[in-house]
RNA sequence: UCCGGCGUAGCUCAAUGGUAGAGUAGGUGACUGUUAAUCACUUGGUUGCUGGUUCGAGCCCAGCCGCCGGAGCCA
Protein backbone atom coordinates (compact mmCIF):
# COMPACT_ATOMS: atom_id res chain seq x y z
CA UNK A 1 0.00 0.00 0.00
CA UNK A 2 1.76 3.28 -1.29
CA UNK A 3 1.16 5.89 1.59
CA UNK A 4 2.93 9.12 3.16
CA UNK A 5 3.14 8.88 6.57
CA UNK A 6 1.15 11.31 8.75
CA UNK A 7 4.92 12.43 10.74
CA UNK A 8 5.79 13.20 7.47
CA UNK A 9 2.94 15.16 6.11
CA UNK A 10 2.65 17.47 9.03
CA UNK A 11 6.19 18.37 8.90
CA UNK A 12 7.13 19.21 5.48
CA UNK A 13 3.80 18.68 3.23
CA UNK A 14 2.65 21.93 1.35
CA UNK A 15 0.02 23.61 0.42
CA UNK A 16 -1.25 22.03 -2.94
CA UNK A 17 0.38 18.96 -2.30
CA UNK A 18 -1.67 15.72 -3.16
CA UNK A 19 -0.92 12.82 -0.45
CA UNK A 20 -2.23 9.77 0.35
CA UNK A 21 -2.66 8.92 4.21
CA UNK A 22 -3.83 5.59 6.10
CA UNK A 23 -4.74 5.60 9.78
CA UNK A 24 -6.96 4.61 12.55
CA UNK A 25 -9.71 7.38 13.35
CA UNK A 26 -9.37 9.26 16.53
CA UNK A 27 -12.29 11.46 16.44
CA UNK A 28 -15.12 12.10 13.58
CA UNK A 29 -17.22 15.26 14.00
CA UNK A 30 -19.99 15.81 11.41
CA UNK A 31 -22.52 17.56 10.21
CA UNK A 32 -25.11 18.72 7.02
CA UNK A 33 -22.32 20.67 5.74
CA UNK A 34 -19.07 20.00 6.84
CA UNK A 35 -17.12 17.49 9.11
CA UNK A 36 -13.89 16.57 10.39
CA UNK A 37 -12.18 13.02 10.63
CA UNK A 38 -8.84 13.21 13.00
CA UNK A 39 -6.33 10.00 11.41
CA UNK A 40 -3.82 9.17 13.13
CA UNK A 41 -1.20 6.00 11.77
CA UNK A 42 1.51 5.68 15.13
CA UNK A 43 4.29 7.39 13.05
CA UNK A 44 4.19 10.83 15.46
CA UNK A 45 1.45 11.92 18.38
CA UNK A 46 -0.46 14.47 16.30
CA UNK A 47 -3.74 13.17 14.04
CA UNK A 48 -4.08 14.68 10.27
CA UNK A 49 -7.11 16.42 9.66
CA UNK A 50 -9.18 15.46 6.90
CA UNK A 51 -12.06 17.52 5.97
CA UNK A 52 -15.49 15.85 4.94
CA UNK A 53 -17.81 17.47 2.65
CA UNK A 54 -21.35 16.79 1.34
CA UNK A 55 -19.67 16.53 -2.19
CA UNK A 56 -17.85 13.92 -1.09
CA UNK A 57 -18.84 10.95 -3.05
CA UNK A 58 -19.81 8.23 -0.24
CA UNK A 59 -19.99 11.09 2.18
CA UNK A 60 -22.31 8.97 4.00
CA UNK A 61 -20.54 5.90 4.24
CA UNK A 62 -17.57 7.56 5.40
CA UNK A 63 -19.37 9.81 8.27
CA UNK A 64 -21.30 6.59 9.75
CA UNK A 65 -17.55 5.64 10.85
CA UNK A 66 -16.46 5.51 14.69
CA UNK A 67 -13.31 6.32 16.34
CA UNK A 68 -11.26 3.31 15.59
CA UNK A 69 -11.94 2.41 12.03
CA UNK A 70 -9.03 2.29 9.71
CA UNK A 71 -9.38 4.22 6.50
CA UNK A 72 -7.18 5.38 3.42
CA UNK A 73 -7.46 8.82 2.34
CA UNK A 74 -6.45 10.66 -0.97
CA UNK A 75 -6.41 14.79 -1.30
CA UNK A 76 -5.19 17.65 -1.40
CA UNK A 77 -3.30 19.66 1.42
CA UNK A 78 -4.63 23.28 2.18
CA UNK A 79 -3.56 25.59 4.84
CA UNK A 80 -6.56 25.32 7.50
CA UNK A 81 -8.28 28.39 8.21
CA UNK A 82 -9.20 27.84 11.84
CA UNK A 83 -6.95 27.13 14.77
CA UNK A 84 -5.64 24.25 15.93
CA UNK A 85 -3.94 22.99 13.40
CA UNK A 86 -1.74 24.38 10.43
CA UNK A 87 -2.23 21.94 7.80
CA UNK A 88 -5.36 19.63 6.29
CA UNK A 89 -6.22 17.02 3.96
CA UNK A 90 -9.55 18.17 1.41
CA UNK A 91 -10.35 14.78 0.41
CA UNK A 92 -10.50 13.32 -3.24
CA UNK A 93 -10.91 9.92 -2.53
CA UNK A 94 -11.55 8.20 1.00
CA UNK A 95 -11.87 4.07 1.68
CA UNK A 96 -12.84 2.68 4.47
CA UNK A 97 -10.18 -0.17 5.13
CA UNK A 98 -11.74 -1.54 8.59
CA UNK A 99 -15.13 -0.55 9.81
CA UNK A 100 -14.99 -0.36 13.83
CA UNK A 101 -17.51 -1.85 16.09
CA UNK A 102 -19.17 0.48 19.10
CA UNK A 103 -18.14 -2.16 21.31
CA UNK A 104 -14.00 -1.09 20.43
CA UNK A 105 -12.68 -0.87 24.12
CA UNK A 106 -10.87 2.17 23.26
CA UNK A 107 -12.71 5.52 22.82
CA UNK A 108 -12.49 8.97 23.00
CA UNK A 109 -11.95 9.96 26.48
CA UNK A 110 -12.25 8.91 29.91
CA UNK A 111 -10.78 5.61 30.61
CA UNK A 112 -8.07 4.18 32.80
CA UNK A 113 -5.08 2.60 32.61
CA UNK A 114 -6.31 -0.21 35.09
CA UNK A 115 -8.86 -0.91 32.79
CA UNK A 116 -6.71 -0.63 29.34
CA UNK A 117 -4.70 -3.68 31.11
CA UNK A 118 -7.54 -5.71 30.31
CA UNK A 119 -7.63 -4.79 26.60
CA UNK A 120 -3.80 -4.75 26.26
CA UNK A 121 -4.27 -5.49 22.45
CA UNK A 122 -5.97 -2.19 21.62
CA UNK A 123 -4.55 -0.02 24.52
CA UNK A 124 -1.40 0.76 22.20
CA UNK A 125 -4.27 3.00 20.49
CA UNK A 126 -4.26 5.70 23.48
CA UNK A 127 -2.56 8.70 23.16
CA UNK A 128 -0.77 7.76 26.13
CA UNK A 129 0.53 4.13 25.30
CA UNK A 130 0.68 5.15 21.71
CA UNK A 131 3.41 7.55 22.94
CA UNK A 132 4.95 5.55 25.80
CA UNK A 133 5.78 2.59 23.03
CA UNK A 134 7.21 5.52 20.20
CA UNK A 135 9.76 6.69 23.56
CA UNK A 136 10.47 3.48 24.59
CA UNK A 137 11.64 2.01 21.22
CA UNK A 138 13.76 5.35 20.79
CA UNK A 139 15.40 5.04 24.20
CA UNK A 140 16.23 1.47 23.39
CA UNK A 141 17.75 2.87 19.97
CA UNK A 142 19.45 5.56 22.70
CA UNK A 143 21.11 3.36 24.56
CA UNK A 144 22.43 1.17 21.81
CA UNK A 145 24.06 4.16 20.84
CA UNK A 146 25.36 5.61 23.71
CA UNK A 147 27.59 2.45 23.90
CA UNK A 148 28.76 1.90 20.00
CA UNK A 149 29.28 5.80 19.96
CA UNK A 150 31.98 4.54 22.88
CA UNK A 151 33.32 1.65 20.88
CA UNK A 152 31.65 -0.86 23.45
CA UNK A 153 30.76 -4.49 22.58
CA UNK A 154 27.49 -5.43 22.70
CA UNK A 155 27.04 -8.46 24.44
CA UNK A 156 24.14 -11.35 23.86
CA UNK A 157 24.38 -13.07 26.87
CA UNK A 158 22.33 -16.11 27.17
CA UNK A 159 18.52 -16.27 28.51
CA UNK A 160 18.90 -19.92 29.49
CA UNK A 161 21.63 -20.48 32.39
CA UNK A 162 22.63 -22.86 34.81
CA UNK A 163 24.31 -20.44 37.18
CA UNK A 164 21.84 -18.94 39.89
CA UNK A 165 24.36 -15.79 39.09
CA UNK A 166 23.94 -13.75 42.88
CA UNK A 167 20.95 -15.23 44.13
CA UNK A 168 19.36 -12.11 42.52
CA UNK A 169 16.23 -13.86 43.06
CA UNK A 170 13.32 -16.54 42.59
CA UNK A 171 14.16 -18.22 38.89
CA UNK A 172 11.97 -19.62 36.67
CA UNK A 173 12.70 -23.22 36.09
CA UNK A 174 13.05 -24.63 32.63
CA UNK A 175 12.89 -28.30 32.21
CA UNK A 176 11.67 -30.70 29.16
CA UNK A 177 11.85 -33.23 31.83
CA UNK A 178 7.81 -35.16 32.26
CA UNK A 179 6.63 -33.47 35.24
CA UNK A 180 3.97 -35.64 36.13
CA UNK A 181 6.18 -38.49 36.60
CA UNK A 182 10.51 -36.81 36.55
CA UNK A 183 13.23 -39.12 36.45
CA UNK A 184 14.24 -40.04 40.39
CA UNK A 185 17.85 -40.02 41.69
CA UNK A 186 18.14 -43.12 44.50
CA UNK A 187 17.15 -40.71 46.91
CA UNK A 188 13.94 -39.75 45.57
CA UNK A 189 15.15 -36.13 44.21
CA UNK A 190 14.35 -35.36 41.01
CA UNK A 191 17.45 -36.42 38.65
CA UNK A 192 18.60 -33.18 36.25
CA UNK A 193 21.39 -35.13 34.80
CA UNK A 194 18.54 -36.85 32.62
CA UNK A 195 16.91 -33.13 31.68
CA UNK A 196 17.90 -31.52 28.26
CA UNK A 197 21.03 -29.84 29.21
CA UNK A 198 22.03 -32.48 32.09
CA UNK A 199 21.71 -30.13 34.85
CA UNK A 200 19.04 -27.68 36.07
CA UNK A 201 18.47 -24.74 34.08
CA UNK A 202 16.40 -21.38 34.20
CA UNK A 203 16.01 -18.44 32.56
CA UNK A 204 18.25 -15.76 33.66
CA UNK A 205 18.00 -13.14 36.23
CA UNK A 206 20.96 -10.94 35.01
CA UNK A 207 23.54 -11.15 32.15
CA UNK A 208 26.32 -9.83 34.65
CA UNK A 209 28.97 -12.20 35.19
CA UNK A 210 28.45 -13.48 31.39
CA UNK A 211 29.15 -9.53 30.44
CA UNK A 212 32.52 -10.08 33.16
CA UNK A 213 33.70 -13.14 31.16
CA UNK A 214 33.28 -10.85 27.36
CA UNK A 215 34.90 -7.63 29.19
CA UNK A 216 37.88 -10.17 30.54
CA UNK A 217 38.36 -9.69 26.75
CA UNK A 218 37.05 -7.20 25.20
CA UNK A 219 37.41 -4.65 27.38
CA UNK A 220 34.12 -2.59 26.88
CA UNK A 221 31.13 -4.71 27.04
CA UNK A 222 27.53 -4.41 27.71
CA UNK A 223 24.35 -6.34 27.54
CA UNK A 224 20.57 -5.07 27.14
CA UNK A 225 18.46 -8.31 26.76
CA UNK A 226 15.72 -9.68 29.08
CA UNK A 227 15.62 -10.69 32.23
CA UNK A 228 13.50 -12.72 34.59
CA UNK A 229 12.66 -12.87 38.06
CA UNK A 230 10.39 -15.36 39.71
CA UNK A 231 9.67 -12.99 42.94
CA UNK A 232 6.13 -13.44 43.90
CA UNK A 233 6.31 -9.22 44.29
CA UNK A 234 3.29 -7.60 43.54
CA UNK A 235 3.97 -3.71 43.12
CA UNK A 236 3.91 -0.90 40.64
CA UNK A 237 7.59 -1.58 40.20
CA UNK A 238 8.10 -4.92 39.42
CA UNK A 239 7.29 -7.40 36.60
CA UNK A 240 8.42 -10.89 36.23
CA UNK A 241 9.42 -10.22 33.21
CA UNK A 242 11.65 -7.29 32.55
CA UNK A 243 14.83 -5.49 30.20
CA UNK A 244 18.47 -4.64 31.55
CA UNK A 245 21.17 -2.56 30.91
CA UNK A 246 24.49 -3.81 32.37
CA UNK A 247 27.74 -2.09 30.76
CA UNK A 248 31.51 -3.62 32.31
CA UNK A 249 34.10 -2.18 31.86
CA UNK A 250 37.71 -3.40 32.37
CA UNK A 251 40.95 -1.84 33.47
CA UNK A 252 38.26 0.52 35.27
CA UNK A 253 37.51 1.28 39.41
CA UNK A 254 34.62 2.64 40.96
CA UNK A 255 35.68 6.52 39.61
CA UNK A 256 35.24 5.41 36.31
CA UNK A 257 32.38 3.40 36.80
CA UNK A 258 30.69 6.59 38.25
CA UNK A 259 31.55 9.08 35.66
CA UNK A 260 30.31 6.55 32.83
CA UNK A 261 27.03 6.27 34.76
CA UNK A 262 26.43 10.04 34.90
CA UNK A 263 27.47 9.97 30.96
CA UNK A 264 25.27 7.48 30.45
CA UNK A 265 22.22 9.04 32.48
CA UNK A 266 22.65 12.56 30.84
CA UNK A 267 22.93 11.30 27.01
CA UNK A 268 19.78 9.64 27.39
CA UNK A 269 17.93 12.39 28.52
CA UNK A 270 19.40 15.12 26.24
CA UNK A 271 18.67 12.80 23.52
CA UNK A 272 15.13 11.98 24.48
CA UNK A 273 14.61 15.67 24.85
CA UNK A 274 15.47 16.31 21.08
CA UNK A 275 13.88 13.75 19.54
CA UNK A 276 10.74 12.72 21.29
CA UNK A 277 9.98 16.35 21.79
CA UNK A 278 6.43 15.87 21.12
CA UNK A 279 5.31 12.15 22.67
CA UNK A 280 7.22 13.81 26.16
CA UNK A 281 5.45 17.29 25.76
CA UNK A 282 2.58 14.91 26.23
CA UNK A 283 3.58 13.55 29.35
CA UNK A 284 4.72 16.91 30.56
CA UNK A 285 1.05 17.97 30.14
CA UNK A 286 -1.09 14.92 30.79
CA UNK A 287 0.72 12.25 33.23
CA UNK A 288 3.30 14.22 35.30
CA UNK A 289 3.30 17.86 35.64
CA UNK A 290 6.80 19.48 35.54
CA UNK A 291 8.13 16.54 34.22
CA UNK A 292 9.90 18.11 31.37
CA UNK A 293 11.71 20.99 34.21
CA UNK A 294 12.86 17.55 36.44
CA UNK A 295 14.71 16.00 33.17
CA UNK A 296 16.19 19.52 32.10
CA UNK A 297 17.39 20.20 35.97
CA UNK A 298 19.17 16.13 35.53
CA UNK A 299 20.62 17.19 32.44
CA UNK A 300 21.98 20.86 33.99
CA UNK A 301 23.30 19.54 37.38
CA UNK A 302 26.61 17.73 37.92
CA UNK A 303 25.93 14.85 39.96
CA UNK A 304 26.99 14.26 44.14
CA UNK A 305 29.02 12.16 45.44
CA UNK A 306 28.38 11.25 49.07
CA UNK A 307 29.82 8.33 51.23
CA UNK A 308 27.25 5.34 52.25
CA UNK A 309 28.66 6.22 56.09
CA UNK A 310 28.11 10.17 55.79
CA UNK A 311 24.39 10.03 54.38
CA UNK A 312 23.44 8.01 57.34
CA UNK A 313 25.26 10.73 59.60
CA UNK A 314 23.61 13.22 57.21
CA UNK A 315 19.78 11.75 58.20
CA UNK A 316 20.56 11.38 61.95
CA UNK A 317 20.85 14.81 61.76
CA UNK A 318 17.90 15.79 59.77
CA UNK A 319 16.18 15.63 62.44
CA UNK A 320 13.37 14.29 60.11
CA UNK A 321 11.34 11.46 61.67
CA UNK A 322 11.50 8.29 59.15
CA UNK A 323 9.24 5.65 59.29
CA UNK A 324 12.70 3.33 59.17
CA UNK A 325 15.92 3.06 61.40
CA UNK A 326 18.78 4.83 59.54
CA UNK A 327 21.50 2.75 61.60
CA UNK A 328 24.97 1.94 60.01
CA UNK A 329 24.83 -1.23 58.10
CA UNK A 330 21.18 -0.97 57.33
CA UNK A 331 19.77 -0.14 53.89
CA UNK A 332 18.89 2.79 52.48
CA UNK A 333 15.08 2.46 52.20
CA UNK A 334 12.85 5.03 49.75
CA UNK A 335 12.64 7.59 52.08
CA UNK A 336 16.38 7.84 52.96
CA UNK A 337 16.79 7.67 49.31
CA UNK A 338 14.72 10.60 48.33
CA UNK A 339 15.33 12.92 51.04
CA UNK A 340 19.15 12.25 50.14
CA UNK A 341 18.80 13.84 46.87
CA UNK A 342 15.62 15.77 47.30
CA UNK A 343 16.99 17.78 50.62
CA UNK A 344 20.36 17.63 51.32
CA UNK A 345 22.18 17.53 48.11
CA UNK A 346 19.42 18.32 46.10
CA UNK A 347 20.45 16.69 42.70
CA UNK A 348 21.17 13.89 41.47
CA UNK A 349 23.68 11.59 44.02
CA UNK A 350 26.50 8.85 43.90
CA UNK A 351 25.70 7.06 47.62
CA UNK A 352 29.28 5.06 47.78
CA UNK A 353 31.10 2.81 49.05
CA UNK A 354 27.97 0.97 51.84
CA UNK A 355 28.32 -1.73 54.31
CA UNK A 356 30.00 -5.32 52.84
CA UNK A 357 27.04 -7.17 54.97
CA UNK A 358 24.44 -6.06 52.43
CA UNK A 359 25.83 -6.29 48.92
CA UNK A 360 26.77 -9.24 46.88
CA UNK A 361 29.69 -11.12 46.87
CA UNK A 362 31.21 -9.90 43.65
CA UNK A 363 31.73 -6.76 44.96
CA UNK A 364 35.31 -4.67 45.73
CA UNK A 365 36.15 -5.07 48.85
CA UNK A 366 37.62 -1.68 49.97
CA UNK A 367 40.52 -1.52 52.56
CA UNK A 368 38.77 -0.51 55.60
CA UNK A 369 37.17 -4.11 55.46
CA UNK A 370 33.66 -3.03 56.24
CA UNK A 371 32.55 -2.03 52.91
CA UNK A 372 32.93 -2.27 49.22
CA UNK A 373 33.27 -0.30 46.08
CA UNK A 374 29.58 0.36 44.95
CA UNK A 375 27.35 3.03 44.22
CA UNK A 376 23.39 4.05 44.08
CA UNK A 377 22.49 6.55 41.77
CA UNK A 378 19.52 8.44 43.36
CA UNK A 379 17.14 10.84 41.62
CA UNK A 380 14.70 12.87 43.09
CA UNK A 381 11.25 11.43 43.21
CA UNK A 382 12.42 8.40 42.59
CA UNK A 383 15.49 7.40 44.35
CA UNK A 384 17.41 4.41 43.33
CA UNK A 385 18.07 4.49 39.29
CA UNK A 386 21.23 2.38 38.59
CA UNK A 387 23.17 0.13 40.93
CA UNK A 388 26.70 -0.53 39.97
CA UNK A 389 30.26 -1.61 41.67
CA UNK A 390 33.58 -2.31 41.18
CA UNK A 391 34.31 -6.07 41.55
CA UNK A 392 36.14 -8.07 43.32
CA UNK A 393 39.08 -9.01 41.08
CA UNK A 394 41.27 -10.29 43.61
CA UNK A 395 41.18 -14.17 43.46
CA UNK A 396 41.35 -15.27 47.05
CA UNK A 397 39.54 -12.22 48.39
CA UNK A 398 37.04 -13.48 46.02
CA UNK A 399 36.96 -17.31 46.89
CA UNK A 400 36.56 -16.09 50.78
CA UNK A 401 33.67 -13.97 49.73
CA UNK A 402 31.87 -16.59 48.03
CA UNK A 403 32.40 -19.51 50.29
CA UNK A 404 30.92 -16.55 53.36
CA UNK A 405 27.95 -16.54 50.46
CA UNK A 406 27.69 -20.36 50.53
CA UNK A 407 28.33 -20.93 47.11
CA UNK A 408 29.91 -23.56 45.42
CA UNK A 409 33.06 -22.35 44.18
CA UNK A 410 33.15 -25.89 41.05
CA UNK A 411 30.04 -24.40 39.44
CA UNK A 412 31.29 -20.64 39.24
CA UNK A 413 34.98 -22.33 37.99
CA UNK A 414 34.91 -20.18 34.81
CA UNK A 415 33.80 -16.95 36.70
CA UNK A 416 37.08 -17.88 38.65
CA UNK A 417 39.06 -18.35 36.41
CA UNK A 418 38.80 -14.90 34.51
CA UNK A 419 40.91 -14.03 37.96
CA UNK A 420 43.41 -16.40 37.05
CA UNK A 421 44.04 -15.54 34.21
CA UNK A 422 44.79 -12.12 33.43
CA UNK A 423 42.33 -10.84 35.94
CA UNK A 424 42.25 -6.86 35.85
CA UNK A 425 40.44 -4.31 37.84
CA UNK A 426 36.58 -3.88 36.31
CA UNK A 427 33.47 -2.62 36.93
CA UNK A 428 29.99 -2.13 36.04
CA UNK A 429 26.29 -1.32 36.69
CA UNK A 430 22.78 -2.18 36.11
CA UNK A 431 19.39 -0.71 35.55
CA UNK A 432 16.34 -1.28 34.68
CA UNK A 433 14.64 -0.74 31.46
CA UNK A 434 11.24 -0.17 32.35
CA UNK A 435 12.04 1.59 35.77
CA UNK A 436 13.96 4.43 32.95
CA UNK A 437 11.51 4.51 31.07
CA UNK A 438 9.25 5.38 34.07
CA UNK A 439 11.09 7.84 35.21
CA UNK A 440 11.60 9.80 31.60
CA UNK A 441 7.60 9.44 31.11
CA UNK A 442 5.70 9.93 34.41
CA UNK A 443 4.18 6.81 34.18
CA UNK A 444 3.66 5.37 37.81
CA UNK A 445 3.46 1.40 36.91
CA UNK A 446 5.41 -0.84 35.38
CA UNK A 447 2.53 -2.88 33.50
CA UNK A 448 1.86 0.18 31.58
CA UNK A 449 5.48 0.29 29.56
CA UNK A 450 5.79 -2.90 29.01
CA UNK A 451 3.50 -3.94 25.71
CA UNK A 452 2.52 -7.44 27.44
CA UNK A 453 3.16 -7.30 30.99
CA UNK A 454 4.46 -10.25 33.04
CA UNK A 455 2.95 -10.48 36.79
CA UNK A 456 2.83 -12.49 39.27
CA UNK A 457 -0.91 -14.84 38.25
CA UNK A 458 -0.99 -12.75 34.93
CA UNK A 459 0.64 -13.36 31.68
CA UNK A 460 -2.30 -12.81 29.11
CA UNK A 461 -1.45 -11.75 25.24
C1' U B 1 3.85 -12.85 50.97
C1' C B 2 1.88 -8.94 54.62
C1' C B 3 -1.31 -4.44 55.51
C1' G B 4 -5.13 -1.30 53.59
C1' G B 5 -8.79 0.05 49.87
C1' C B 6 -12.12 -0.95 45.87
C1' G B 7 -15.50 -4.27 42.61
C1' U B 8 -22.74 -0.76 40.20
C1' A B 9 -24.37 0.51 32.32
C1' G B 10 -19.03 -0.42 27.05
C1' C B 11 -16.09 3.44 30.03
C1' U B 12 -15.70 7.19 34.50
C1' C B 13 -18.50 7.34 38.78
C1' A B 14 -23.23 8.40 42.20
C1' A B 15 -27.05 6.02 45.19
C1' U B 16 -29.47 6.70 55.07
C1' G B 17 -31.17 -1.14 54.71
C1' G B 18 -36.89 0.78 51.16
C1' U B 19 -38.74 1.99 42.89
C1' A B 20 -30.69 1.39 40.28
C1' G B 21 -28.99 7.14 38.58
C1' A B 22 -25.64 10.84 36.08
C1' G B 23 -21.76 12.01 32.72
C1' U B 24 -19.54 9.86 28.63
C1' A B 25 -19.52 6.34 24.58
C1' G B 26 -23.31 4.11 21.03
C1' G B 27 -28.18 5.27 18.23
C1' U B 28 -31.75 9.11 16.08
C1' G B 29 -32.34 14.19 14.85
C1' A B 30 -30.79 19.49 14.76
C1' C B 31 -26.87 22.75 14.15
C1' U B 32 -21.80 24.30 13.56
C1' G B 33 -14.56 25.64 10.31
C1' U B 34 -15.11 21.81 14.27
C1' U B 35 -10.90 20.21 17.34
C1' A B 36 -12.40 15.90 24.39
C1' A B 37 -17.64 20.45 19.51
C1' U B 38 -22.66 21.86 21.11
C1' C B 39 -28.15 20.99 21.81
C1' A B 40 -32.57 17.61 22.08
C1' C B 41 -34.36 12.73 22.38
C1' U B 42 -32.86 7.64 23.13
C1' U B 43 -30.77 2.25 23.66
C1' G B 44 -28.11 0.20 27.62
C1' G B 45 -27.96 -3.41 34.46
C1' U B 46 -27.86 -11.28 37.00
C1' U B 47 -24.80 -4.16 41.36
C1' G B 48 -17.64 -9.68 40.89
C1' C B 49 -19.17 -14.93 42.80
C1' U B 50 -21.33 -18.11 46.77
C1' G B 51 -23.83 -18.27 51.13
C1' G B 52 -25.95 -15.70 55.50
C1' U B 53 -28.81 -11.75 58.49
C1' U B 54 -33.54 -9.06 57.37
C1' C B 55 -40.45 -8.11 55.92
C1' G B 56 -36.84 -6.02 52.46
C1' A B 57 -29.58 -6.09 50.73
C1' G B 58 -25.85 -2.41 45.68
C1' C B 59 -25.47 -1.08 51.01
C1' C B 60 -24.77 -5.30 56.87
C1' C B 61 -21.89 -10.31 57.89
C1' A B 62 -18.66 -14.64 56.19
C1' G B 63 -15.84 -17.07 52.47
C1' C B 64 -13.85 -16.90 47.63
C1' C B 65 -12.20 -14.34 43.06
C1' G B 66 -10.25 -10.01 40.73
C1' C B 67 -8.09 -5.20 40.66
C1' C B 68 -5.57 -0.96 42.98
C1' G B 69 -2.24 1.38 46.61
C1' G B 70 1.59 0.73 50.31
C1' A B 71 5.37 -2.57 52.52
C1' G B 72 8.99 -6.46 51.97
C1' C B 73 12.17 -8.38 47.97
C1' C B 74 14.54 -5.94 44.26
C1' A B 75 15.75 -3.68 38.85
Amino acid sequence: MVRDEIRTVLSSGTPGETVTVAGWIKSLRRSKTVGFMHLNDGSCFDSIQVLIEPTLENGDEVSAQITGASMLVTGVLRESPAKGQAIEIVPTQVDVIGTCDSSSPVQKAGTSFEFLREVAHMRPRTNSLGALFRVRSKLSFIVHSFFNERGFVHAHTPILTTSDCEGAGEMFQVTTLDMDAPPRREDNAIDYQKDFFGEKCSLTVSGQLEGELLASSLAKVYTFGPTFRAENSNTARHASEFWMIEPEIAFADLQDDIALAEEFTKYMIENLLTRCERDLQFFDQRIEKGLLDKLRAVLESDFAVMEYTDAVDALRKSGRDFEFPTDWGRSLQTEHERFICENITKRPTFVVNYPKRIKPFYMYCNDDDRTVACFDMLVPRVGELIGGSQREHRLDILQARMLEHQMDLESYKWYLDLRRFGSVPHAGFGLGFERTLMYVTGMENIRDVVLCPRVPGNAKF
